[in-house]
DNA sequence: GGGTGGCACTCTCCGTCCGAGAGTGCTAAC
DNA sequence: GTTAGCACTCTCGGACGGAGAGTGCCACCC
């Protein structure tokens, strides 16, 4: 056998062994649970190779072997084997799906559970988002002599709503006849569009102008920032959580609802699975974690994330593969459920 | 001095200290502190008596005293004074509130965050709900060839959605005539009525209706489910929290979404503050924790409750006061933004 | 008889110590 | 290159003990 390819045999069973036990992982303890065909103290040469490659690190003197950010790229890279999941875990979560798809709330909570739970780690998956809303239709509804409510409805059936105040009574014959005038001026058109518009208008009609802007402004830069987050429990029950202030520490990370800081969802990739390994992650309070993320959807058109969230220890292979298929999923219901009419101009779309 | 009275103020010194310090008083740690005029050893008589009666406990033999359910109860029952808010914090919030008024769910988030901020406690705050959701308008928003966006307007600004799926091609022109159809025949109606009414319906807007029907006794019924929660972290930061097990415990209690089974809302009267000290929550989860909570807006129009959630060592004369303030001015909140002109009178349900 | 000083007693907390156990690293031999 | 052997290191957990805080009770006093 090849000397490195031993070596990173070795390194293999570290991390398989280490991801299950939590325990630092010892020569013997390698050498008799897989019954390799050489001795303990030739794999302990083997790992003071791999230490001083730092692949691998010592808690201190005495004990066993853990692996290092770089130990755990490797293996991402190079050794692991990415299964496919198996047929009917895949059906049903399908299944699943389908029963709650009307609803999108429901679905994005159903993806964040069946997500947490099939990784045992806390997943995060945020509301899909078009890069620019466009109006499709806007609804005034009178509440009192000087209020009303506004509901915007924007292409990819996204609803929008807000109470406005009117520095005069308005009744409800006017604010149709304004929703009917700004439906005509402003549907199909993007807050930029709207800013741009030269159209007539009159007083009030300025005022919802102006808030329908300011809705679809602020709908656009809040990307990403609407996230659910399920399994907290999962991640926190973990060995290496049971002090409290590790604890409080994942909370921290976890409760802010800047998530978006911390997960590096602007950087991600069209399409692919990304995985970022403790200090990979450039925030220094992301360093003991590591997290797989993935876009959904379509970046043309509606797009959100899911990524999975836990310490570095963690099962990368069936990680890896649940976030590919669940994202891939996702996308679908998205097509099926949410787009418009007009296929988005791609032409690899599977059909559906 | 009376002797029982000075029983009581034993009692009301041995909460304020511990409150303060999570830590058992002892006789002379109080007879210094607040330099009484008696000895220690008379202390230690009284306070036998206080824990005979069952006000205070004992860790162990050789520790200080701990009040119990029962002391609390006392102390809030009859000892403490409620001391009302400043008027410049009262200002601050009202100031905070006016800023955010507009959206409702960032206002019920705010009110979370003030109120956990302010009490340094876990907050909680349910969305105001209706007794009964009445439709105001109906809109039918194309998305592709067999699927459209219902928006539901409810009376009080509510707004729901949802994707409807039909069994044949629907264009936009058959959606307005339906909306049209059904906000003639819908308006002002709660789902009961819907399911009784007699209007003639064509196929389609047979399916709509149901949709309609199903989603209003769907939110009828969600009472009190949805709510915001802040200030978990100021409740784990506690010093009854700092073990692993403790925290996940109370985690449990908070992470799952039927915090409704736990805090008493149902039973709470229409107005005033509530305040159940630990054992006496009937949910043995709770028996740990002490919630405070009262109803906010108009029991016959739009209400919801907010509540404060943390260890029986609390801060009551002050979380009441805060909860009591925050519940009146919500109230004024939804009185001023949401509430419909016409309050809702009980029969007007409109002839169809 | 209530209040008080005194004192023995109890229990926790915390630092120290020690032995068992696990694992390493090195060396010498195969 | 591999391996057996062995000294060494470090952690973990239990035992121990003293300091400190507090109680409960008794005898005494006003």
């Amino acid at each position: 056998m090849d000397s490195s390819e031993r070596r990173a045999r070795i390194l293999s069973l570290i991390i398989s062994e280490y991801v299950d036990s939590a325990v630092p992982v010892g020569s013997e303890a390698i050498r008799s649970r897989y019954n390799l065909s050489v001795s303990s103290a030739t794999i302990r040469n083997e790992m003071a190779r791999l230490e001083e490659d730092g692949f691998i690190t010592h808690p201190h003197t005495s004990a066993g072997r853990v692996p290092s950010d770089k130990g755990y790229r490797y293996y991402v890279e190079a050794l692991m084997q990415e299964r496919d999941l198996p047929w009917e875990v895949k059906q049903t979560i399908r299944h699943q799906f389908h029963q709650a798809g009307r609803d999108e709330e429901e679905w994005i909570h159903l993806a964040a559970a069946v997500l947490a739970r099939a990784v045992e780690n806390a997943a995060v998956v945020t509301v899909p988002q078009s890069p620019e809303s466009r109006l499709k239709r806007i609804e005034l509804v009178s509440i009192q002599d000087t209020s009303a409510l506004m509901v915007l409805v924007m292409q990819q059936a996204r609803v929008k709503q807000q109470v406005l105040i009117f520095p005069e009574p308005v009744d409800q014959e006017q604010l149709t006849a304004m929703s009917n005038h700004l439906n005509q001026a402003f549907a199909g058109l993007s807050a930029a569009d709207i800013r741009r518009s030269q159209v007539q208008l009159t007083q009030l009609e300025w005022h919802v102008a102006n808030a329908i802007r300011e809705m679809m402004e602020s709908a656009d830069r809040g990307t990403y920032d609407d996230a659910y987050l399920d399994g907290v429990r999962n991640v926190l029950q973990k060995p290496e959580f049971a002090s409290a202030d590790k604890m409080l520490n994942l909370l921290d990370v976890l409760e802010q609802r800047n998530l978006s800081r911390l997960l590096p969802f602007r950087e991600m990739p069209e399409d692919g699975v990304t995985v970022m390994i403790g200090a990979e992650n450039e925030q220094d309070q992301m360093h003991d974690y590591s997290v797989v993320l993935s876009r959904y959807g379509n970046p043309d058109g509606m797009s959100g994330a899911i990524a999975v969230l836990g310490p570095t220890r963690m099962r990368y292979p069936q990680t890896i593969s649940t976030v590919r298929f669940l994202s891939q999923l996702m996308g679908e219901m998205l097509r099926t459920y949410y787009e418009d009419d007009a296929p988005p101009p791609r032409d690899d779309a599977p059909a559906t």
